[in-house]
RNA sequence: GGCGCGAUGGCCGAGCGGUUAGGCAGAGGUCUGCAAAACCUCGUACAGCGGUUCAACUCCGCUUCGCGCCUCCA
């Protein structure tokens, strides 16, 4: 399974080969903990989750890095507003993030280093720039990097500096610069700052934006690693930036691979908070959609296309997991304690698997992963329903839907309760309903059906008799 | 102005120069006491106009519309 991605440097899909043998190293962009995050940002981290999963299912150990931006312009002034110190003002949010990614079954980074914690990496950093003439104090204190000696500026944007022109958005703290596309890699203090400030070489300060992920990246994951990603909007200036910095102070190419997910739009708008549709986890959770059908919803899409997240598309994807729950629980049940044997795999399912795991390799198509996983289930049903399929073979057919589970990360298989778990009164109804149906009284069967159904558990009548489960 | 992306059936969303994407919703059918599930069948979908080609949703050009980045936004 020779995984290829669409790698920004080139333009290009690629084949994916790791720089070392023991792990491939990833660098994911992280939150910055100014606030809970939101649906948009969660894109991002679902396509960095479904990344890093794919490369373990080719059969890579994976070495993540996810930054925690705990000081910038934002978290300064959210501090300073609230009164308290920056610490205490980002960890409220660094904490959401955490319960998020869990309520959405992100698997954890290795590495979660929070800005603050790397000052003196970021200093030496800015230091190395300075011995090389990369980069230049100005009167204030400041410290810019000087694009103009660097050669190649601009990847993996294909920016061209003569393009670029100075407007409202240039901070007016940077007038000190020499050139428009200098950036800062030093913040000289200034009354907005507060008590937020480090001492360094070149005065109390704070560190410009970049610096960080170059710092943090290079010393987690080396001078030289696998891949980076982030969102599309972080291409230009961050990434270009990150670039110039990082290979302008060790002489070597900085990532291989960068890949770059798209934005979300909500409803074919633009997510805004004055369109009222800038929603956090949080926010859609009290709507009562779970995380696992938010997932499913960002799951089922391309991370290089622009994703249209609707109510609609949630109130699908809860209906489509209600299937794959059902396909489960009919598997679980044909298998019953039968061990899965890779031999009784069926052709149709060895064929959905090759499905599966071509369309991963090939950049990450989700959707074409799911289309993969649904033709299984409708191979599956049929099997059932024509009892073409023995207990070993859906024992093994289940442990192969496991497998593709473990990238996406959805399924909720093994969950129908064992009839001793019911409560004693649901059991009494359920026997009570077992015996008006014998007797064909069918208007109590149905009264307790309904009265089931109230209590919470769905009543589904088998040729093999009544199924209970929880709604 | 610079750079880039997109327009697919009611909705979400893949895709390829000629072969069913998939999911959801909807219609009909099988099964069923009913319901549900499951299975089968069903949509003359590829923004518009030209061009290339034996053949274009898929390549090229133009038009229309929408979107992103252009100095701290995933």
């Amino acid at each position: 399974m020779t995984l290829h991605f669409h790698n920004t440097l080139t333009r290009r899909i690629e084949p994916f080969e790791p720089l070392q043998t023991d792990a491939v190293r990833l660098y994911t962009c992280g939150p910055t903990v100014y606030n809970f995050a939101h649906i948009g940002n969660f894109r991002a981290y679902i396509f960095e989750d479904l990344l890093r999963r794919t490369i373990r299912h080719a059969g890579y150990p994976v070495m993540q890095v996810m930054n925690l931006t705990d000081v910038d312009d934002k978290t300064i002034r959210g501090a300073r507003a609230a009164g308290v110190p920056l610490r205490d003002y980002t960890r409220p949010y660094i904490d959401g993030f955490f319960a998020d990614i869990r309520q959405l079954n992100i698997e954890p980074a290795e590495f979660y280093p929070a800005a603050t914690d790397h000052i003196p990496e970021m200093i030496a950093l800015i230091g190395r720039l300075c011995d090389r003439g990369l980069a230049y104090r100005s009167d204030d204190g400041s410290v810019y990097f000087n694009v103009a000696k660097f050669p190649g500026y601009g990847r993996p944007a294909s920016i061209d500096l003569s393009g670029l022109r100075g407007g409202a958005r240039v901070a007016h703290d940077e007038y000190e610069k020499e050139s428009i596309g200098d950036f800062a890699v030093w913040k000289a203090w200034d009354e907005a700052d507060g008590d937020v400030a480090w001492e360094s070489p070149w005065g109390r300060g704070r560190p410009g934006w970049h610096i960080e992920c170059s710092a943090m990246s290079m010393k987690y994951l080396g001078e030289t690693f696998d891949i980076h990603t982030g969102g599309i909007d972080n291409l230009f200036p961050h990434h270009a930036n990150e670039t110039a910095q990082s290979e302008g102070a060790t002489g070597k190419p900085f990532v291989k691979t960068w890949l770059h997910c798209a934005h979300l739009r909500i409803n074919g708008e633009k997510m805004s908070k004055s369109l009222g549709n800038f929603f956090t986890l949080r926010d859609l959770l009290e709507k009562g959609w779970s995380g696992r059908e938010i997932r499913f919803v960002l799951v089922n899409g391309h991370y290089r296309q622009t994703l249209n997240f609707t109510f609609d598309a949630l109130a699908a994807a809860r209906s489509a997991l209600a299937r794959l729950d059902a396909f489960g629980d009919r598997l679980a049940e044909a298998a019953g304690t039968t061990a899965a044997a890779e031999a009784s795999c069926p052709d149709w399912a060895e064929r959905g698997r090759q499905a599966f795991d071509a369309a991963l390799a090939d950049d990450l198509n989700l959707p074409e992963a799911l289309a993969a996983v649904f033709g299984m289930v409708r191979e599956g049903n049929a099997a059932l329903d024509g009892g073409a399929l023995s207990a070993a073979g859906a024992a093994a057919v289940a442990a192969l839907l496991g497998r593709c589970d473990t990238v996406l990360g959805v399924l909720q298989f093994g969950r129908a309760p064992a009839s001793a778990a019911l409560p004693a009164d649901v059991q009494a109804m359920l026997a009570a309903r077992q015996t008006a149906r014998q007797a064909r009284n069918w208007a109590e069967s149905d009264r307790l059906r309904e009265a089931l159904k109230a209590l919470g558990w769905e009543i589904k009548d088998t040729p093999s008799g009544q199924t209970c489960k929880r709604l």
